[in-house]
DNA sequence: ACCTGAACACCGTTCAAGT
DNA sequence: ACCTGAACACCGTTCAAGT
């Protein structure tokens, strides 16, 4: 037959493609390598970077596939503090599709250019509820710290904490039998976190408001 | 002169000195190797694999170095809401030291064997506070939680969000503008975020207590 | 512009050989 | 038990050669 050599009448490969595929390989294995990647594209390793410049620019193809499902929309609709919950959750159920990911993405910036879409609705939110204009990227961006964090708690393996005899356990072999296990055991600590965090917000809002006037 | 060969009369290397030289390389690098860490020793990379079964043990022993400066003694002697805030910002304070060992360490369990004793103390702390048995080890991983995706956030690259031209900015505008920039930002997202998270726990710990009784 | 094929420097791990 | 030296399979990236 003779392999087809040069350029080719219609280009086979393109970013979406290319995301696609290394997203599918981090799901598969964990992780994704340019010659994985290569073969599961049908292509040879050198081709990829015709479209991309670099395994890291891979890497943030995929997040850009991940981070695709979470919109900021809520801040427009309901109240800032509800807005945050549905937005954290969101946020973690994207992650959550793509269990393996989290560990590939979580070591480099979160903020994608993408979402300063929700950047911006977070910030209108949150400047008509009252937050002092110096603190509004403080609040977004404490929330983004503690969905990262649960994100990573998820994926964590079992942690199996096994308490030796020693003294003054007593209480931490109560709270581990008392603590739910498996998966519910980080949603559980995501939604006290969550929850905490965002009542806790709305003491500090009030605080402002009050010291401040009407 | 001729070089050593075979077994030398005192052992050259150990699990410290390895720890050490690697978190040094960190340190510096933001990274190591197996090659780097051995020319680092002054040792043939093989030699490692007698003390570390692999690059993954030797990331354990970093892990080791850099936490083991928190502690959790605050949990025995202050109350159990200023303690959280003092381990968090001691535990924030441990990663600062090693900013490049972040990355590194973040994506396995944060919860290492060694602080089992914090977890102790913390769990006596919160049960004697009056935080239901099943609720304890939630609210201590949500607090790590956050402490660890702060301390992601502090070492991600300056953020440099610029906004386009595009409608509705204009909050996110002002928001970015009075917000502090360098390392102040992140220090306040943290401060905003364990104040409310903190305050939050507070609250849910007084519902829980109310609605139990004496 | 886009793909191939070969090359390069580098990595983590293994293992027989030495004492 | 502990170190050497060489080997192995694999990785990310580059680049001339093709159309």
């Amino acid at each position: 037959v003779g392999r087809a050599v040069g350029r080719p009448r219609t280009p086979q490969l393109n970013s979406e493609r290319i995301g696609a595929a290394a997203l599918e390989l981090v799901d598969a294995d964990g992780n994704f390598t340019m010659p994985g990647l290569a073969q599961r594209l049908g292509v040879q390793v050198s081709s990829i970077y015709h479209h991309a410049p670099g395994r890291a620019a891979v890497v943030e193809l995929v997040r850009d596939r991940v981070t695709s499902d979470i919109d900021g929309s809520w801040f427009d609709t309901l109240p800032w503090d509800q807005a945050i919950d549905a937005w954290a959750r969101n946020y973690l159920s994207a992650f959550r599709k793509h269990p393996a990911a989290i560990r590939l993405l979580a070591t480099e910036t979160i903020s994608a250019p993408h979402s300063i879409a929700v950047f911006t609705a977070a910030a209108s939110s949150l400047y008509r509820a009252g937050f002092p204009d110096n603190e509004i990227l403080a609040v977004i961006t404490a929330v983004e710290s503690f969905i990262l964090g649960a994100a990573l708690d998820a994926v964590a393996p079992a942690t199996m904490i096994t308490v030796s005899e020693a003294e003054g356990t007593e209480t931490l072999r109560l709270a581990l039998a008392a603590a739910p296990s498996g998966p519910a055991r980080a949603q559980q600590a995501f939604d006290v976190g969550l929850a905490a965090l965002v009542e806790g917000l709305r003491t500090l809002l009030l605080d402002h408001t009050e010291s401040s006037g009407p």
